[in-house]
RNA sequence: GCUGUCAUAGCUCAGGGGUAGAGCACCUCAUUGGUAAUGAGGAGGUCGAGGGUUCAAUUCCCUCUGACAGCACCA
């Protein structure tokens, strides 16, 4: 006699066993039609499934966002089973829901092209109207190993062999076709509904190991409605517009060519971007207690076998070899082993510890041609790289400190949200279980000293030791790891870094490797796409334009550019020959913040007209005006 | 690195076995116009590189390079 529990606190009694279409029914026909599945005490099941103890029951209807779980996973079904009444003699392997859609992984001799998508999707669109009812079997382990191998569904085959004992093997039927599958699924394929589509095709590894087969994987993206389809689409697009690489081009900030592969030829205006934030940058470096040093780009490989990098990324590094010297050097991938050579110059004592030590300096590494994208994932780069040596008492307090001066810089570039996940060991690594336990537990109660909140990214740190990553999140919702706070008990004993005690001993001190916004390079390209070219004035490489209407007005438009120029704002003038609507035309798809246009009647009585982008209102002001409130805007945040 | 797609003027793109076209940008001239395109003219290309097929290749085939998407990678 089950007595099911509704989200409204009522309680209903049955005399028997009970499935949920029954319970939908037995409440009303309004829900019997509109129920896709149901939540029994936390867990998803089909609807069709059968109740025989009391339980808590929620009906998920086209309304729950959980039903859009539910709608991918089914359409990725539609979509095997598309494929597979199209293209006889492909196999199935795995199709799950993800963050936007689908997708399900193939195998076949020759994969699928993007002209192979409007055929399946067609096909899949006849599935959905024929509306066969997903059914759920339990079935035997080695029968249904039997009955895939029997189909020639090898990989199917090898899924169910490593599926835990425990777990019930179920096949669940649309029609004539089925799959393995935990389920649950809706009502039957009509539920999907029409708000789907294929997007790409890619190759994908089985079970994404590289030295597995490549499967050929489509992605579908699919939503409750029309409205939600158009919606994403629509963010595609959006996220299409902010693209840094089209957006730095239309701005003049850079280029790359296949002369330099993976590194970024910065034109004058983007350079003027970087090094605003990279000033900003050493502003809150020495704020916060910092040293900067610069250390050599070549050191030889001796010291990298000593750091341990050779044995952990000597593929990803770039050699220079020269012919008189029986030598072989590295251009650094990164910077620490650099700066224990200047913590390892001279003795060290307590007194000096914590000794925060900065560097922007340029580092290579050679990352597969695939990982390439734009100026975000390059092959030279700079960081806001720091080591941080101190006591193992200290690491809590520098943890705090840290984080206080993370928050203050993502706000100041507009992120004020950011999340933090911890990496725990890796493997390989290097250093003894008992480091890495002490790491661990000195990294986790500094998150709790420091107030951080944090979800746990297993196996992710760094060879030398655990690490926290700053994730913020930007203006259309995309997330982004910049920051990087590493606790590192191995460096230091593998390129024997000592200080002195306040006893006269030795002792190893601890190195906290961090940074902020990590490459200059990629931070740059975020902030492109956060604020999609239009920066805020302190970091606008062209922060305003002088455009004049006449040419009589061109001598003062040169006067007030020098002007401005003397202080300190990089200005330009747009003296052309043309008239003035061109001028703002073609001045705000520059997306120059500020265009102070100037004619006869400005020159007479030393004014500007300022047309601010994004507005079609003018404001009119004394020039005197106008240079100190662009002066006041163009302040950096830590300036004000 | 792997799979797929792509590579034509500075940019965006059309074309197609008989040695190339548009718009914008650029240059010249006229025009001095008050807040998102003034008009006319001109110049600009080894059609990514190398090889092959062909009477003829930018077009078809192969190799390489690079870009793009995904996978793998990211100290």
């Amino acid at each position: 006699m089950p007595a099911i529990t509704l989200p409204d606190g009522s309680v209903r009694d049955y005399p028997g066993p009970v499935t949920g279409t029954e319970i939908a029914a037995s409440i009303g026909p309004g829900l019997a039609k509109a129920a896709l599945a149901m939540e029994v005490d936390g867990r998803m099941l089909d609807l069709s499934r059968t109740l025989d103890a009391d339980a808590s029951v929620r009906f998920i209807t086209r309304r729950d966002a959980d039903a859009l779980e539910l709608i991918r996973h089914d359409a990725a079904h539609v979509m095997a089973e598309a494929v597979q009444a199209l293209y006889p003699g492909t196999q199935v392997t795995i199709g799950p829901a993800i963050e936007g859609g689908f997708y399900y992984d193939f195998f076949r001799n020759e994969p699928f092209t993007p002209d192979d998508l409007p055929a399946i999707e067609a096909k899949m669109r006849e599935i959905i109207a024929a509306n066969a009812p997903f059914t759920r079997e339990v079935w035997d382990r080695d029968e249904a190993i039997r009955l895939f191998e029997s189909r020639g569904e090898r990989f199917k085959a090898e899924l169910i062999r490593d599926l835990p004992a425990s777990e019930t093997i179920t096949i669940y039927r649309q029609g004539d076709w089925f799959d393995l599958c935990r389920g649950p699924h809706l009502r039957g394929t009509g539920d999907i509904g029409g708000a789907f589509r294929l997007t790409k095709v890619a190759g994908a590894y089985w079970r994404g190991d590289h030295r597995n087969p490549m499967l050929s994987r489509i992605y579908g993206t699919a939503w409750r409605d029309q409205k939600e389809l158009d919606a994403h689409l629509q963010q595609l697009e959006e996220a299409e517009r902010r693209d840094h690489r089209k957006i730095g081009r239309q701005m003049d900030l850079f280029h790359m060519q296949e002369e330099a592969v993976g590194s970024v030829f910065w034109h004058e205006k983007g350079w003027r971007l970087y090094r605003t934030v990279e000033a900003y940058m050493r502003r809150r470096q020495e704020e916060f207690g910092y040293i900067e040093v610069r250390t050599p780009q070549l050191l030889d490989r001796k010291l990298w076998e000593a750091s341990g990098h050779w044995d952990n990324y000597r593929s990803h590094m770039f050699i220079a070899e020269v012919e008189d010297e029986d030598k072989v050097l590295a251009v650094k991938p990164m910077n620490c082993p650099c700066h224990v050579q200047i913590f390892n110059h001279g003795l060290r004592s307590y007194r000096e510890l914590p000794l925060r030590m900065a560097e922007f300096g340029a580092c290579h590494r050679y990352e597969p041609s695939g990982a390439l994208h734009g100026i975000m994932r390059v092959r030279a780069f700079a960081q806001d790289d720091a080591h941080i040596f101190c006591t193992e008492d200290q690491i809590a307090g520098e943890t705090v400190r840290f984080v206080e001066m993370l928050r203050r810089v993502y706000a100041d570039f507009g992120f004020p949200d950011f999340a933090v996940k911890f990496a725990d060991r890796p493997t390989p690594r290097s250093g003894s279980d008992e480091v890495w336990d002490k790491a661990e537990a000195a990294l986790r109660s500094a998150c709790e000293t420091a107030g951080v909140a944090f979800t746990v990214n297993p196996g992710e740190g760094a060879f030398y030791g655990p690490k926290l990553e700053f994730v913020l999140r930007d203006a259309i919702g995309r997330d982004w790891q910049c920051g990087t706070l590493q606790v590192d008990f191995v460096l230091p004993e593998r390129l024997d870094a000592s200080y002195v005690t306040a006893e006269s001993g030795r002792a190893r001190p601890v190195m906290l490797h961090r940074a902020i916004v990590g490459s200059f390079e990629r931070f740059i390209g975020i902030l492109i796409e956060n604020c999609a070219g239009r920066f805020p004035l302190w970091l606008a490489p062209t922060p305003a334009a002088v455009a004049s209407i006449v040419t009589d007005a061109n001598d003062y438009a040169e006067t007030v550019a020098a002007k401005l120029k003397a202080a300190g704002l990089a200005v330009v003038t747009d003296t052309r020959n043309e008239k003035i609507n061109a001028k703002v035309r073609d001045l705000s798809l520059a997306l120059v913040p500020n265009i102070l246009v100037v004619g006869r009647r400005e020159a007479e009585q030393q004014t500007v007209s300022i047309r601010r982008l994004g507005s079609d209102k003018q404001d009119s002001m004394t020039l005197d005006e106008a240079i100190a409130t662009l002066k006041a805007d163009a302040t950096p945040p830590d300036l004000r």
